[in-house]
DNA sequence: AAAAAAT
């Protein structure tokens, strides 16, 4: 181990080489932002008028409420970036660092707070070892163990333990932004560690204040005060970032909760009481809890949005600022908020700066991009088709046999009722299958879930409530039975495959109805390297759909393929769509411009 | 237009 190079160790030497660069290697590019300049030399009230500290207790580790820190920042990604971020705060290990969380019950969190739940230390004991194996956990604490510690030694060992071997690109950008106390706006493809990305430093963070004093006000005696805020658009999403957030600060002394509808509260009020440092959560839940001061948002140290794009779309986007804004959060610079999703549009990415100070944008490929590793098809399918070929593909899967574990099918569909007349006709014609959206009681959609992850029903039938986020291993393939409109929706689905270095297949039907998406996903799939023919252009993807029906193009923004004669519409492009079988002659074509100029 | 998210 001592001669190995630690995965701190590759995170903190990337770090010092990526300061310097606007692109790497692997195509990250990483800037302060253009989107809020004028924010840059903002400095929130309560901080003004503070000296820049000789640094007592806190000072190696640049906490996220550290002003000097922030003021440490103030310009454009340049040059001085590098003493800026990375460097010398990423550095040797700090001898303050384990007096917070070496021993149980060492230091300061005896206020108030702490012991009406029994406190950290007790809850500790209880802790299941979310690994199932019992034999290394004395390892962990070992004494000796004194060497590079930059995360923690504890969550080194849970990193370990978790059988990571070496940060992903985002991983290896985002933490150490996120350690030098920085706002951080993430984009990296599906499937690519977002979750461990925000998780390892705000635990890393926690357990450095543990060390500290903090002082917990005395609201309502059953107000609890979270140190970090972590919301998804899911219930499901938040159970799984609860998971993983619980196996990382696995005998950290960090408490990780979870709240979400659909799920009996008091069940959820018991666990907060018993004490709660990361609150995951959907923003309905909270927002429920917010009004019956249930929890205070009043010690916020770090606020992640998962999903962030979909978390600031016109459905949730007043949750999140009632959340944020109204309610007793620190304000952008005396927080720390990290925003990550693997597509973020350009008008979400400017709404979201209202949450964020002297941030830094990070994106991993291009925004919105898909991973190689799905290999995309698809496949021109009639409306009134779609189930017999989905049939023929299962079929064809089950033939082909599955090697080791089961492999797992997830069929999308635009509806709830489409979800459920799909599930019911699979399971009629002999295919075990199951379904979740947001219809179903939450018992249901995670009864679903377990069975599916399991294998007992190898095909989930879902809405989009299962296209962001979900880590399901062993998704070999992704259906598209229904098209999203979106094309960022489109890039969360297939997503769900092709996993952490994994390789996965996407299908999709399309058919006249999703010519608004047509453009889109064939410069999608030119970009991530599909076999999209010779020119991958929109009119090449028709042509392939149409297996052959004759294509015949002069402008390149007026496309004539063939199917029932039909005029359709993609963007500023017009497209005219004649019988498949029919040949397209330019007198044709001539006819059909005119079609479409008139 | 649909989906998600509190009771």
């Amino acid at each position: 181990m001592s001669t190995r190079t630690s995965w701190a160790d590759l995170a903190a030497n990337s770090a010092a080489e990526n300061t310097t660069a606007g692109s790497s290697a692997n195509n990250a590019s990483v800037g302060t932002t253009s989107a809020a300049p004028a924010r840059s030399t903002y400095v929130p009230p309560h901080l003004r008028n503070r000296v820049p500290s000789s640094d007592p207790p806190a000072p190696a580790y640049s906490g996220p409420a550290s002003s000097n820190d922030r003021q440490g920042y103030g310009g454009p990604a340049s040059s001085n970036d590098r003493q800026g971020y990375g460097g010398s705060r990423w550095g040797p290990p700090r001898n303050d660092y384990r007096s917070g969380y070496g021993v149980g019950g060492v230091g300061g969190r005896t206020g108030g707070w702490g012991n009406r739940s029994g406190g950290w230390d007790r809850g500790r004991e209880r802790e299941v070892n979310p690994f199932g194996d019992d034999d290394d956990t004395e390892q962990a604490f070992s004494e000796q163990e004194n060497t590079e510690i930059d995360l923690g030694e504890a969550l080194n060992q849970n990193i370990r333990r978790c059988k990571y071997v070496k940060p992903t690109p985002v991983q290896r950008h985002a933490i150490p932004i996120s350690l030098a106390g920085r706002d951080l706006m993430a984009c990296a493809q599906t499937g690519s560690g977002k979750t461990a990305a925000f998780c390892f430093p705000i635990i890393s963070g926690i357990m450095k204040m543990q060390g500290q004093s903090a002082q917990r006000p005395l609201r309502g005696a059953r107000t609890v005060y979270p140190l970090a805020l972590i919301l998804s658009p899911t219930r499901e999403l938040s159970m799984q970032i609860h998971e993983e957030a619980r196996k990382f600060s696995y005998q950290t002394g960090v408490k990780v909760v979870v709240a979400y509808g659909g799920a009996p509260l008091n069940q959820q009020l018991r666990e907060l009481e018993r004490g709660v440092d990361i609150l995951v959560a959907t923003p309905g839940r909270l927002v429920d809890l917010l009004e019956r001061a249930r929890v205070s948002l009043q010690m916020v140290k770090y606020l992640a949005l998962d999903e962030a794009d979909r978390m600031l779309d016109m459905g949730f986007e007043p949750q999140i600022r009632k959340i944020v804004e109204q309610n007793d959060m620190p304000l952008p610079g005396a927080r720390q908020t990290m925003l990550f999703s693997a597509t973020f549009p350009k008008e979400i990415q400017r709404l979201a700066s209202d949450f964020l100070f002297n941030y830094i944008f990070l994106a991993v490929g291009r925004v919105g991009s898909s991973t190689d590793l799905i290999v995309q098809r698809v496949e021109f399918v009639h409306e009134s088709d779609k189930r017999s070929h989905l049939m023929d593909l299962l079929h064809a899967q089950r033939a082909n046999g599955v090697q080791g574990k089961q492999a797992l099918t997830l069929v999308f569909v635009e509806t709830k009722k489409g979800a459920d007349s799909l599930e019911h006709w699979l399971y009629v014609n002999g295919f075990p299958s199951t379904s979740i959206h947001g219809d179903r009681t939450q018992q249901e959609r995670e009864q679903a879930l377990r069975s599916f992850r399991s294998g007992n029903t190898p095909i989930l039938v879902a809405t989009d409530v299962a296209a962001r986020g979900l880590d399901i291993p062993h998704v070999a393939h992704v259906v598209n039975f229904d098209l999203p409109n979106d094309i960022d929706d489109y890039v969360h689905r297939i997503g769900r495959t092709g996993r952490a270095g994994k390789t996965g297949l996407a299908t999709a039907f399309f058919n006249e109805g999703n010519a608004s998406l047509a453009r889109s996903l064939a410069d999608l799939m030119q970009e991530s390297n599909q076999e999209v023919p010779a020119c991958c252009s929109l009119v090449m993807l028709f042509a392939l759909l149409m297996e052959g029906g004759t294509v015949v193009l002069e402008e390149a923004d007026l496309v004539a393929v063939t199917f029932e004669g039909t005029l359709h519409s993609v963007g500023a492009v017009q497209i005219i769509i004649v019988e498949q079988t029919a040949a397209v002659d330019m007198g044709l074509l001539a006819d059909m411009e005119d079609m479409v100029q008139g």
